[in-house]
DNA sequence: AAAGTATAGTTCGAAATCGCACTTTATGGA
DNA sequence: TCCATAAAGTGCGATTTCGAACTATACTTT
């Protein structure tokens, strides 16, 4: 008999609010003065889904408001990591492209944290990483349809 | 052969980031106005661990700075949903005690997210919740043993 | 008991977050 | 075409976050 007990969303929830605290501290330590965690975010954003995004596609990637987008891209061109071009095909926005000193930041910054995650792998099992992580994509994507619908 | 794969951590606190905004939203949604999920985090700990903590003590339990704590305690204290005193024992230190109103905000907070994540379950295996419970528990519990040495 | 060190909490200032209102540009009908 | 509506981005102000420095009290060592 299943317990569907929806406390257990209370419980798993607080795991991963703490969980995320301790995640961003391990990666601010390792990001240089000036930034924190959102910066490194959208560096790695557009790394990996590629450069010339728009703010605004970003701000729902994150889920976060587009008025923290804007400030968190003004904070990375100020450092020079990223820079904004207007958007030819429409004329309100804009698209964020990385420069080289981003690309590179971004790489020092994983390379930094290899070392940290070598460490905790250490100590823990992994396979019960392996174990978790496609149940956390599965509630993650199952919170954003129901936020939608 | 144990994969060892340390940017699995990688991906899964890219996970546990975005489930963490996932989660404070559908909290949020249901506190009166005035009141954030930080607040909301300490009434709900004062009432499962009982009454008469240490700022301190829940600023170490929540892994935020204690200045952080002091703000969140006195915006409670602001809203009459706490209320805190000298600790005998200890000249330097306060304790916090829930007020009536505190209890009931939270109860009432508790009642409405039985019904979003209620309505959550309903499209989920909840025994995948029960699978990944223990393990960010002790992902939590080795982070913060990794931290501490 | 005195001195040095550690701990609890606050104040202060800088930066981040985010809702609201606004400007500018696009889009989809009458 | 004209108009209404929607969307992208920014400016602003209130609140939050958090490190640094500080006060007050406790502990430890001699």
């Amino acid at each position: 008999m299943p317990e569907h007990n929806p406390s257990l969303f209370f419980e798993v929830f607080n795991e991963i609010g703490i969980l995320e605290q301790l995640s961003r501290a391990v990666l601010e330590a390792r990001l240089p003065h000036g930034l924190i965690a959102p910066h490194f975010t959208v560096l790695n954003h557009l790394t990996r889904v590629g450069d010339g995004r728009t703010p605004i596609e970003m701000a729902r990637a994150f889920q976060v408001p587009k008025t923290s987008m804007t400030h968190t891209i003004k904070g990375l061109e100020a450092h020079g990591l990223v820079e904004t071009r207007a958007n030819p095909q429409d004329g309100r926005s804009k698209r964020v492209w990385l420069t080289d000193a981003g690309r590179a930041v971004r790489a020092d910054v994983i390379q930094a944290l290899g070392a940290d995650f070598q460490e905790l792998a250490a100590g823990f099992d992994m396979r019960k990483l392996d174990a978790i992580k496609p149940i956390l994509t599965e509630l993650r994507v199952h919170m954003d349809q129901a936020r939608d619908g």
